[in-house]
DNA sequence: ATTGAAAGAGTCTCAGT
DNA sequence: ACTGAGACTCTTTCAAT
């Protein structure tokens, strides 16, 4: 079950506005939705209460840091009973930076980001294929990126 | 080629803090980095000048707000010519958060958010199945998300 | 719950080094 | 290029509604 009937709309306006700038003040953001400043910082602290945010995070291009290269990984595993701890040695591969379990051919699937295919090349063959219990993977490379954006928040119907 | 080149330890020390946690201040960051906050100042204002960091954006739990339905979806088109104009039609689908061009079987890759399976359900047979071009698509519902972490970014050795 | 104003904290600018 | 101090803006608190 979701806290969700605990959040009004204004809640979601402030969610969804500070989801994509939470450098915007709370008077400006106050502003546009027609209440105080006041009101803003009080809903802010509610929902941080809540859990439902927390804390912010600066956009980085790493591209222009000379990581050029994301890549997908489908990983099989030998037996799904070895999926906490071959997890516990993906963590420990700082280019993997995420990690999800799904239904499907694949066991788990990893995103990582690397500078270059030489460096995937040593994530993949040197670090994921020595971890016990990794059967075999596949491996997607990004070519591109066609968008990235955050989810809009909305209303139960 | 990177920027690499015009940006400092120091600069990769701060891009690292604030990636995780923009909402430290200038004087608290300096006092770990052993610079003053006026330094730290400036240094943001020439990695934004760079493009190399731009803006903050506020961590929202989705989850608790009803979105618990993670999957990640690849795309067979038709011709690969077909690219942009799917594209097109797939950012007009807002529970779609990102695509990615990529290599492999698949010529795209999407992340889809949603509330439930129903959601899903309507946005790969009622959205996805009408876009012309698409073939057929191959759905990973995530059942747990194991980590998601930001890039650590370092020098090049 | 929301407001408006005062107190406290952080950002931004700039002259000096 | 870095520092420290002053000006300015934003966050935070709180009494009143």
């Amino acid at each position: 079950m979701s806290v969700k009937l605990n959040t009004d709309k204004l809640d979601l306006q402030i969610i969804n506005a500070m989801m994509n700038d939470a450098e915007i003040s709370y008077a400006e953001l106050g502003k546009k939705l027609f209440v105080s400043a006041g009101t803003i910082h009080v809903r802010i602290k509610k929902l941080q209460e809540m859990n439902i945010i927390s804390g912010t995070r600066m956009n980085v291009n790493v591209k222009l840091l000379g990581y050029d290269c994301t890549a997908f990984v489908g990983i099989y595993l030998e037996k799904s009973s070895l999926y906490d701890v071959v997890a516990k040695e993906l963590k420990k591969i700082p280019e993997i930076v995420r990690l999800n379990y799904i239904t499907g051919s694949y066991s788990m699937f990893l995103e990582v980001v690397c500078k270059d295919i030489a460096q995937l090349r040593r994530v993949l063959h040197d670090e994921l294929q020595k971890i016990k219990g990794i059967e075999r993977t596949e491996t997607f490379i990004s070519l591109e990126e066609g968008f990235s954006r955050t989810l809009v928040v909305v209303d139960p119907e």
